[in-house]
Parts: C-alpha cells; sequence; structure tokens
RNA sequence: GUGGCUAUAGUUUAAUGGUAAAACUCUGACCUGUGGCGUCAGAAACGAGAGUUCGAUUCUCUCUAGUCACC
C-alpha cells in the first residue's frame, strides 16, 4: 500500500472527520489544504517558503508538464519532487479538468462554480456550434488536446495520463476523467459520467498493469474521481460506482453552484468507503472548506489563495481585502494582526505594513505576489488545520460559528 | 529677435463646423483540479481671449506655452 489513511476522530451528527495520510514522502494531518504548483512550483516561491506556509503537500498537474518540460524528462531527473525540490508528499491532477477549462470552457465565461443556481443556464441546450475554437475534444477512446503553446495535437487516454502520472513521480495521482460544464443538460451530463466510468477502469488497470511490470510494489496511490455534475441520481450513481472500484482514494470533481455544492458533496461522502481518503478537487473558499471539512471531505485544492495572491485580493480574519485599494495607501499596520504568518508576524525586527504591500503591487513588483502567496496560502492552511484541532478537541461547530462571523463582519 | 510647427482626460494619441474616441494611469468589483492572465463597471479633456457662423474643439486673428530652424 503506497499510502495509509487513518481517521482520529469523527465530527458527531456529521461526515467530518480528522486523521492522518501516510505517504513515501510524509504524513499529512486531514483534513488538509494542498498547494497548487501546476507547472512544478508554486507560482512566486521557493519549496522554503511554501514549507514556511505550513503546507504538508503539493499538487502538480498532468497535462501541463506533459507540455512542458514533458513527463519523460522529469522522470530523467528522477521524478517531481527531486526536478522541483520539493521533499514532501506530492499529487499529480490527471489532465480531466484541462478537458474542461480548454474544451466546453475555453474562450467562454464559464467558471467551475456557477453563481446564481439559475435552472435555465444550468440545463441550457448543449450548444454543438461554438464561435471559440475549443482546444480540446472529447471521444470515447480519450481527449485530443491543440497545445495552447504551441499548437501541437496531442491524443491523452486513461492509459497515456496514468503513464505520464507515473513518470512524474507523485505519491498520489488521479485517474482520468472528464469535467463537465455546468452548463450541460441531462443527456450530456449522463453520456460524460458513463464515458468517466469507463475511464476510470481503464486508469485502474493500467495503472495495475504499470505496477506489475515494474517489479510490483511501489508505486503512487490512485485516486477515483466522481462526477455527476448537479444532479443527484447521477453524483450517487457514480459514488457507488467509482467507490466500488480498487481505488487507494477519491476525488470528487466537476462544477458546481455556489447554493447547492454541499449537497452533491453530502451525497457522495455518504456512498464512498469511508476509510478511504476523499479530496474535493478545486475548491478552497474559507466558507466552502467549512462546508467540505462538514461533510467528510479530507482533502482540498484550490488556486483561490495563489491567483488572488498575485494579484492583491488577501485573505484576512476579517474578510478579503483588495491590498491594492487607495484606503491601504497610508496604512501602517499589519496586513491581518491575527495571522500568524511570515507576512503579518515577520520573526524579528521587520515589518511588512499594509502600505508597503499596496505599494508592491502597485508598482508591479515580483514581491508582491511572493508576499501575497505566502500570506494567503497560510490563511487558508492554517484555517483547514484549525478546523481539524477543532475536530479533535471538539470545538468545530464553535469555531465555525466564530470564524465566519469575524470573517463577514 | 525672425520664421515654421504644435496645443484635446493625469499621460500618450484619435476624430469632428452640430460639445469628443481609445490605451495606460486612476476609483472599485470579479477570479474555486492556474495562461503571473484577464474580465466588468466608473471617474477624467478641447491652453486663454476675440472674430466668422444659426452653431467653433474644428476656420481666422491675437496672446500664452512648448518645440524646431535661422540670426
Amino acid at each position: 500500500m503506497a499510502i495509509k489513511f487513518q481517521i482520529e476522530r469523527e465530527l458527531s451528527g456529521s461526515l467530518g472527520r480528522a486523521g492522518t495520510l501516510e505517504t513515501p514522502h510524509g504524513i499529512i494531518h486531514t483534513p488538509a489544504f494542498v498547494s497548487v504548483g501546476t507547472k512544478a512550483t508554486v507560482k512566486a516561491l521557493t519549496p522554503e517558503q511554501i514549507k514556511n506556509t505550513g503546507a504538508e503537500v503539493v499538487l502538480a498537474n498532468t497535462y501541463h508538464l506533459y507540455l512542458e518540460p514533458g513527463d519523460e524528462r522529469v522522470k530523467s531527473f528522477g521524478g517531481l519532487h527531486k526536478f522541483m525540490n520539493w521533499s514532501g508528499p506530492m499529487m499529480t491532477d490527471s489532465g480531466g479538468f484541462q478537458v474542461f477549462s480548454l474544451g466546453a470552457a475555453y474562450g467562454k465565461e464559464l467558471s467551475k462554480i456557477t453563481k446564481i443556481a439559475d435552472p435555465s443556464r444550468m440545463l441550457a441546450e448543449r450548444s454543438l456550434d461554438s464561435e471559440v475554437p475549443r482546444l480540446a475534444n472529447i471521444s470515447a477512446e480519450g481527449v485530443s488536446f491543440r497545445s495552447h503553446l504551441d499548437g501541437s495535437l496531442h491524443f491523452i487516454t486513461p492509459e497515456k495520463s496514468i503513464e505520464i502520472q507515473h513518470n512524474l513521480g507523485a505519491d498520489m495521482i488521479f485517474a482520468f476523467d472528464e469535467c463537465t460544464s455546468p452548463a450541460e443538460d441531462f443527456r450530456y451530463q449522463k453520456e460524460a459520467l458513463e464515458r468517466t466510468h469507463r475511464w476510470a477502469k481503464r486508469s485502474l488497470d493500467h495503472h495495475h498493469s504499470l505496477i506489475r511490470a515494474n517489479g510490483g510494489i511501489r508505486g503512487p496511490a490512485l485516486f477515483g474521481i466522481v462526477q455527476g455534475g448537479r444532479e443527484e441520481s447521477l453524483r450517487k450513481r457514480s459514488a457507488e460506482f467509482i467507490g466500488g472500484l480498487d481505488f487507494d482514494g477519491f476525488g470528487i470533481g466537476g462544477s458546481f453552484a455556489k447554493e447547492d455544492m454541499d449537497r452533491a458533496v453530502k451525497w457522495v461522502n455518504e456512498i464512498l468507503p469511508k476509510e478511504k481518503p476523499r479530496h474535493l478537487l478545486g475548491i478552497g473558499e474559507p466558507e466552502d472548506l467549512f462546508m467540505g471539512v462538514e461533510n467528510g471531505v479530507d482533502l482540498f485544492d484550490c488556486v483561490a489563495p495563489t491567483r488572488n495572491g498575485r494579484g492583491g485580493t488577501l485573505y484576512t480574519s476579517k474578510g478579503k481585502v483588495n491590498i491594492r485599494n487607495a484606503e491601504f495607501r497610508e496604512d501602517t499596520g499589519p496586513l491581518d494582526p491575527d495571522c500568524g504568518c511570515p507576512v503579518c508576524q515577520p520573526a524579528r525586527s521587520t515589518q511588512y505594513s499594509r502600505a508597503y504591500l499596496c505599494h508592491l503591487y502597485r508598482a508591479h513588483e515580483m514581491l508582491g505576489g511572493t508576499l501575497g502567496s505566502i500570506h494567503n496560502l497560510y490563511f487558508i492552511i492554517n484555517l483547514v488545520k484549525r478546523m481539524r484541532s477543532s475536530i479533535l478537541d471538539g470545538t468545530f461547530t464553535d469555531f465555525k460559528k466564530a470564524f465566519l462571523k469575524e470573517y463577514h463582519s
């Protein structure tokens, strides 16, 4: 077994739990937030800085690394850990999300989270002729991608994705799936789900054959991904199907409406085998993290802290602020006095004022993105850590209430 | 000193005899398995004076400022 998951304590009256996930590169204390390092780098941060945010695990991306610098090259360097100089646990995403982001969503105003639960929009007719040419096209066998870097054509199958991920060498990898657009209708969601299920089995089969070919024992842990959009019947069917396969853990994928994401996660986690870890893919705003933890999610990853950090939108205990705003130009105080990160509570005499951070972003200085990413990652990672300890000492509900009250004040 | 040219938003540039467009900046909003990207909304200008005209930012003159050439 490549990983070992143990539940330490469960949250009474809900699906939540706190535990540990042991990997060949160290232990992850769950629930945990996974830092996103798409191209074998958490943008703007050195591995040491990543560590200083409290991060225990980094997620890289199969599709991006396959294109650049190529999985074979990463393998020749001894795998991702050595290549990027990160010694802790790692995961790779399968490239399934790029089926969505470079396919249905490409060039459109479609995001992973739908703002309004507008049925007319959610169940819109699948438009066959799109004005913007897609970079990804789906067939039963796999997905053909047109590289966004040089236009070259690449065909990714479940087998290919698993092969690439074995070459990259993360501790935990994902099955190849199709993340559907929230705008697809029921018929398409169903069709896509059946495809994702077939791909899950193929991913699993190829994973096992690669391990066998490699002499047996060592290999990454493989997570299967549950899809099904917003449809209760499809979500539950997917959880049953994927949960019944011999995966080491599970991902919950797809696009959601903010309002009903909790229901979808709950449907799924009530069905998935509880002794295996669950990863809610691509989710990471504070409210959503509480929702996920309560509903039995062990791992999260999200670009929000780093992407927002590079843009100047910073998390504080009193909500998000755009540090570029004029009101911070002469603000000598720390970003968030209640935060223990290296930006807000520097060890010795150094101090980063709101005014200085404001200046860095306005001047387009690189240090702004670095400090913002450090702070935001610390904030989100620490938030999930506090959720974990509040599960362990039985104060989760109080903590959630107090945090959200101040966060929304 | 003489002659030419120029003067439009904070900046750099458009257009037009019927009160003016854009980019950057500026004021905000947005970003959920990442193109350090980008999207959206908003604020903001005809150097001054006179003349021609129904009407002048536009044409004419004077002034002022800048710029180039010559002395």
